[in-house]
DNA sequence: CCGTGCATCTAAACCGGTTTAGTCGCATCA
DNA sequence: TGATGCGACTAAACCGGTTTAGATGCACGG
C-alpha cells in the first residue's frame, strides 16, 4: 500500500516546477533543426543559411535561451575569468588603496565581456605558490595579473609553467613571455626631487619601499639619479616595507640625525608612509613644511585631507587596471599584443612642500 | 601534391604533446573497473568493496589524477565559488580598508575548501542589479555576501529571487531568508560617547554615515541613545556619504557654529572622516584634543599614525569575513545555521580625546 | 548525362565528471 | 530447491554546450 503508484500522481503537478532554463536542445526542437546547427548559428559561424539562422535566433529569443557557462566552459576549455593574487600580508595591503582603483579599472573592461574577477589573497612564499597552482589546477582562470613584482620574481616562471596567460604590472627583471603594463614611476620621483631642488632644498632624503620589490627599488634608483642630476650630494635612503609603521620609524631615524645632516625634505615612496612621517615630524615639533618638506606617492584621497595637505605623485591606478585587463583579454584571445606604457605620473603640488629653511639656502 | 597524405606523418610525433592530465576514465582503465565505480570510490560512497576501493584510490594516486572542476561543476550544478559585489563608488571605497580585511578573513576559510572568491564592483542601482543577475545567470557563484546593507534593501529580494544563497553583513530591515553576521557597532558608538561624557564633554556632535545605509543609521541612532542616557542635550548630527571630503565638509559646518553651540567633541562614523576632520580643525587653528576631542570608527592602521593619534572603535573585519564565509558555506552545504553575533567592538583610546575645555566644564 | 564541388544540415562524438538502471553472482530463507 | 534480497559492479544516460564526420541536394562544367 505504501508503495502504491498513486503517490506519483501527486508529483505530476509541474506548475510547481520552476520553468527550467531552456537549453540549446530546446531551441533546436523549437526551430526544427539539429542541436549542432543551433550552436553554429548562435556563434555566427558559416554554414548556416540566412533564413535558418534568423529562425534559430528567433527561437532562442522567444524561449529566452541564455548560454550555460559551465557547459561552454567544459567544451571550449575556457573559464571566462581572470585572477588576481594579492601577495602581501593583510596589514600592509589594508592601507593601500591602489588595489581598489586597480580592480575597479579591471572590472570596467568586464562589463562588455562577460568576464569575472577571481580574487585571492596569499602571503608570499609557499602559500602564494600554492594559490597559483590551485587556480591553474582547477582552471579557475584563463589568466592572471602579476602585481607587486619582486626582484628575480619566481612567479613569472611559475605562471608560465602552469600554462596560464598573464600580464605583469611593470616590467619584471627576469625573462618574461608576458606582456607588461607599466608606468614610469621613476619619472614621478624625479619630478618630486626637481620640485624640491627648485625650492632650494639641498639635503633631500628618501624613505624607500623594500628593495626586493621592483617598484620600491626603481623609485629609489630614480631618486638617486635625480639627486645627481640636480647636482646634490648623496643623501640618506632608508628602506622600509611600505607600511605606515615603518614609514614612521624611518622618519624618526632621519629626524634624529645631527642638525647638519638632517634632511630638509623627504621624498616618501608612498602616501601612507608620508602620512605617518608627517605625524612623526609634527609630534617632534618640526613644522611641515617650514622646517621640513615632504612628498608622497600615489596621490591617495587622504593626501588632500591632511594638514598640511601633501604634495604627491599621481598615477592612474584605474587606468592601469583597465589597460591591463584589456591586454590580458587580448592575449587570451590570441591577438598580438604589445607592452603598454601608461601616461606619465604627475606631481600634484600641495601644502607640504615649500622653500628650504633659511639657514639651509643661506648655507649654500 | 599539396594534399599529399604524407604531411600528416609530421604530426605523429606525440612526444611534443604535454602529458594530458588523466581523467576518471584513465583511472578506471588502470584499475580495471568502470568509470562510474571510480566516481563512487573517489567520493567514498557505499557500494564499493574495500579492496576495490583501495585499488582505485591507488590508481588515482599513481596516475596523479585530480578532479576536473568544470566537469564536476556541470554535473553537480555547483560553482565552488562565492561572490562579493562591492556596491560603492570607487572613490568612497578606495579609502576604506574594511574590505581588505574582510576579504582576507573570507579567504582564510577557503584554503581548506577549494573555494574561490569572485569579486565584482558595481555602483548601486541598475548596474548593481545587473551584476547580481549576471552572476546568477552564469552560475558563477553558489552564494553571495550582502554587505553595506541599505534601508529597505532590494538586494535581499533580488538575491532570493535569483535562487542564490547568501549571508547578510548585519541584519537587514526587510524580511530576509538569509542568515546574518553582525557586530553591535552601536555598542562602539556608545562607548565613545560615554568616554567623552566621562571626560566632561557636554556638547558632542556626530558626523554620521548616510541614513540610507543601515550601519550609518544604526550608529547615528546609537549616538542619540547614548547622549540621552548620559543626560546630555541633543546635539548636531550631520549626515555624510562616508567620504573624506564629506567628513571635512561636515566638520567645517560644525566648527562654524557660534561659540556657544560649537561642539567640544565630535564622534565620527568612520576613521577617514575623522582624519579629514582632524585636518580641518588644525587648519582652523583649533587644537585637537585641547579645544576639540574626536573619535573615529574602524580603528584603521592610520589612526595610530596621525598627530595626535585618533581614538577609535575597533571592530574585527577579518573575523567578520571568516565567520561570514563559514556561515555561507554551511548554508550552501544545507546545514542548519544560526545568525552570528561577533564579539563586541572596543574603544581604543588614544591622543585625540581629552577632558573638555575649561570654559565648558566650568559652564556646567 | 554524369561526376564534382559546395552549401546546408544531421547525427554523433566529445569535454569529464555524476547518477541511474540494470546485470550478475552469491547467500539466505521458506 | 527455487524465489528473494543484497552487495558489487557495469553500461549508459546525463549535464549543455562544441565540433567533427557524413549525408543530402542542388548547381555547374565537361
Amino acid at each position: 500500500m505504501t508503495t502504491d503508484r498513486s503517490t506519483e500522481d501527486l508529483m505530476s503537478n509541474d506548475a510547481e516546477r520552476p520553468a527550467a532554463r531552456p537549453t540549446i536542445t530546446d531551441v533546436a526542437r523549437h526551430a526544427g533543426v539539429s542541436k549542432g546547427l543551433v550552436s553554429f548559428a548562435l556563434n555566427d559561424r558559416p554554414g548556416v543559411s540566412a533564413e535558418t539562422r534568423a529562425r534559430i535566433l528567433a527561437s532562442a529569443r522567444e524561449l529566452g535561451w541564455t548560454p550555460n557557462l559551465r557547459a561552454r566552459s567544459l567544451s571550449v576549455d575556457r573559464s571566462y575569468a581572470l585572477g588576481l593574487v594579492i601577495g602581501r600580508s593583510v596589514d600592509v595591503i589594508a592601507a593601500d588603496p591602489f588595489f581598489h582603483s586597480f580592480i575597479a579599472g579591471v572590472e570596467s573592461e568586464f562589463s562588455t565581456a562577460g568576464q569575472v574577477l577571481v580574487l585571492a589573497q596569499a602571503t608570499p612564499g609557499r602559500e602564494e605558490t600554492a594559490t597559483y597552482r590551485g587556480l591553474a589546477a582547477d582552471k579557475r582562470v584563463d589568466g592572471v595579473f602579476l602585481s607587486d613584482l619582486r626582484a628575480g620574481d619566481d612567479r613569472v616562471a611559475l605562471v608560465r609553467e602552469l600554462g596560464l596567460a598573464a600580464v605583469t604590472l611593470g616590467r619584471p627583471d627576469v625573462e618574461s613571455p608576458f606582456p607588461s603594463v607599466s608606468v614610469d614611476d621613476g619619472r614621478g620621483i624625479r619630478a618630486a626631487v626637481e620640485h624640491l631642488a627648485a625650492l632650494g632644498h639641498r639635503r633631500i632624503a628618501h624613505v624607500a619601499g623594500p628593495s626586493t620589490m621592483l617598484h620600491g627599488r626603481r623609485r629609489a634608483e630614480a631618486f638617486t639619479t635625480a639627486l645627481v642630476a640636480a647636482g646634490l650630494e648623496p643623501t640618506a635612503i632608508i628602506e622600509t616595507d611600505f607600511s605606515a609603521v615603518d614609514g614612521a620609524r624611518a622618519t624618526r631615524e632621519l629626524l634624529g640625525l645631527g642638525a647638519d645632516r638632517r634632511p630638509t625634505a623627504i621624498v616618501y615612496s608612498n602616501d601612507h608612509m608620508a602620512f605617518a612621517g608627517l605625524a612623526v615630524a609634527q609630534r617632534a615639533g618640526i613644522h611641515v613644511p617650514h622646517d621640513l618638506s615632504i612628498t608622497g606617492f600615489d596621490d591617495t584621497e587622504l593626501a588632500r585631507h591632511t594638514f598640511p595637505s601633501i604634495t604627491s605623485v599621481a598615477t592612474d591606478a584605474f587606468d592601469w587596471g583597465a589597460r591591463s585587463a584589456r591586454l590580458l583579454l587580448a592575449t587570451i584571445a590570441g591577438q598580438p599584443v604589445d607592452d603598454v606604457e601608461l601616461s606619465e605620473p604627475r606631481l600634484v603640488v600641495r601644502e607640504s612642500t615649500t622653500t628650504a629653511p633659511e639657514s639651509e639656502s643661506a648655507r649654500h
